[in-house]
DNA sequence: TCTGGGGTCCTAGGACCC
DNA sequence: TCTGGGGTCCTAGGACCC
């Protein structure tokens, strides 16, 4: 028998800030912002632009006044910097305990049920080996469960103590039970008011709540978070699994209301989107584009249409081609276009691809140059090769503005010393 | 003027089969 | 006139997360 579950939650603190922060010393305790894809909202804050009242989400033209009164700084995103940060913080993390489950770019799960230190001796360790070695603070919180440890590396973080150990449900906190339900991971705003309507609004109600009452009102995830929070633990550390679909999609810097730069953009995600599959590993079956104006438009349009391949592919040239041919489809003349995204799905492992013997040459899949492209591109950087539907000039291309240095991944970009 | 991108899981309902 | 029950698979939509 296993001995009963300790699940460690570690989490980077203020983890896009804290990367900026690294190669600019002289930013540290000063209030530091980085903003999402297209410069269009804020992601994540230091303390110090916390402590401004710049909130989390919000778009980037609300908070502007706050940064020029302020001087804070603000970064554009650099997921180059960020993706490889994380691949060192996690490394270090999966030195320590081989059960890990890496959950997002700045939080895994580790189970420490297997470790022969104390828990708390081994988070202060993990800690200090973490920062020394990548420079990034982290926070961890130890529970029997994996909701409960998200709840104590939030009060890991509240508390500033850096780490934060629950070890049954009764020991949860006075000041923990009042705290709102939507404080918890899983439980979001349409959950919240749900629960509201029963009366239930702490975590402490929720504890209590009778499990079967809560899976009629949030089926059986919210059932599950009912038992995690009594100590019962309903969820594992998971796996790494093969993608089940690939969304590349950005909005445009611009509206756009013609259709050659959509077809550009649509080339781009598609290519892109072929990249990520062989990467994996993978070939899909099923592709499907959608274009849209903004939600918040006056006038909006939301549409998609799909293409299924007869056998599955990842060949950037198929994909390409039923991409764009979908765009072509969905256009329509009159709207202000904000965005248009390639989606696919019915992934499966390539090897395992039946192939057609009678299909001809020209629409068989090409692996040797699609493995060459690959190879060139990595080697001398993302589109160095590329197709030529996807466009030069890119006229459509995000606003990304205040980007920093790609530190850590680019020849060219290396931090110097003077 | 300006509001991200990339994922997962769950449920309900329809189609289809025996 | 009367028309089952149980199962699977698929899809769309909802909710949530970082």
């Amino acid at each position: 028998m296993s001995p009963k579950p300790l699940f460690a939650l570690a989490d980077c603190n203020n983890f896009y800030a804290s990367c900026e922060r690294l190669f600019q010393p002289a930013l540290n305790n000063k209030p530091v912002i980085v903003l999402s894809n297209n410069d269009g909202c804020v992601v994540a804050r230091s303390n110090e632009a916390k402590a401004l009242g710049i909130g989390m989400g919000i778009p980037f033209f609300k908070a502007r006044k706050l940064v020029q009164q302020h001087g804070v700084k603000v970064f554009s995103s650099n997921y180059a910097l960020y993706g490889d940060m994380s691949r060192r913080v996690m490394s270090v993390l999966g030195s320590f305990c081989p059960d890990m489950e890496i959950y997002s770019i700045d939080e895994a799960f580790l189970q420490l049920n297997r470790m022969p230190q104390p828990p708390m001796e081994l988070a202060l360790k993990m800690r200090q080996r973490v920062h020394k070695w990548t420079g990034i603070p982290i926070s961890i919180g130890i529970a029997p469960t994996k909701v409960l440890a998200k709840l104590a590396n939030n009060i890991a973080k509240k508390q500033k103590t850096g780490q934060f150990l629950i070890r049954d449900a009764i020991d949860i906190r006075d000041q923990l039970r009042q705290l709102p339900v939507t404080d918890l991971w899983g439980i979001g705003k349409r959950s919240t008011a749900r629960l509201a309507a029963i009366n239930i609004h702490t975590i402490d109600h929720l504890r209590q709540a009778d499990p079967d009452l809560i899976r009629r009102h949030l089926s059986i995830v919210g059932e599950r978070i009912v038992h995690e929070l009594n100590g019962i633990s309903h969820l594992d550390l998971e796996e790494i699994q093969p993608n089940k679909q690939i969304l590349c999609s950005k909005s445009f810097g611009h509206r756009i209301t013609t259709l050659p730069p959509i077809l550009e953009a649509v080339s781009n995600y598609a290519a892109r989107a072929a990249e990520k599959l062989r990467t994996q590993g993978l070939a899909t079956s099923h592709l499907r584009v959608f274009l849209q104006t903004g939600v918040h438009d006056a006038n909006v349009y939301l549409n998609s249409l799909s293409h299924s391949f007869l056998i599955p592919t990842a060949d950037t040239r198929h994909l390409l081609h039923a991409a764009k041919r979908l765009a072509q489809q969905l256009f329509v003349e009159g709207y202000r276009y904000q965005k248009v995204g390639v989606m696919l799905l019915d992934l499966i492992d390539r090897r395992l691809v039946q192939e057609d013997l009678f299909l001809p040459q020209e629409q068989k899949d090409k692996p040797k140059l699609m493995h060459a492209i690959d190879n060139i591109n990595k080697r001398l950087g993302r589109d160095e090769l590329f197709f030529a539907a996807q466009g030069v000039q890119r006229p459509w291309r995000m606003i990304s503005d205040h980007r920093s240095p790609r530190y850590t991944t680019c020849w060219s970009e290396l931090a110097t010393v003077t």
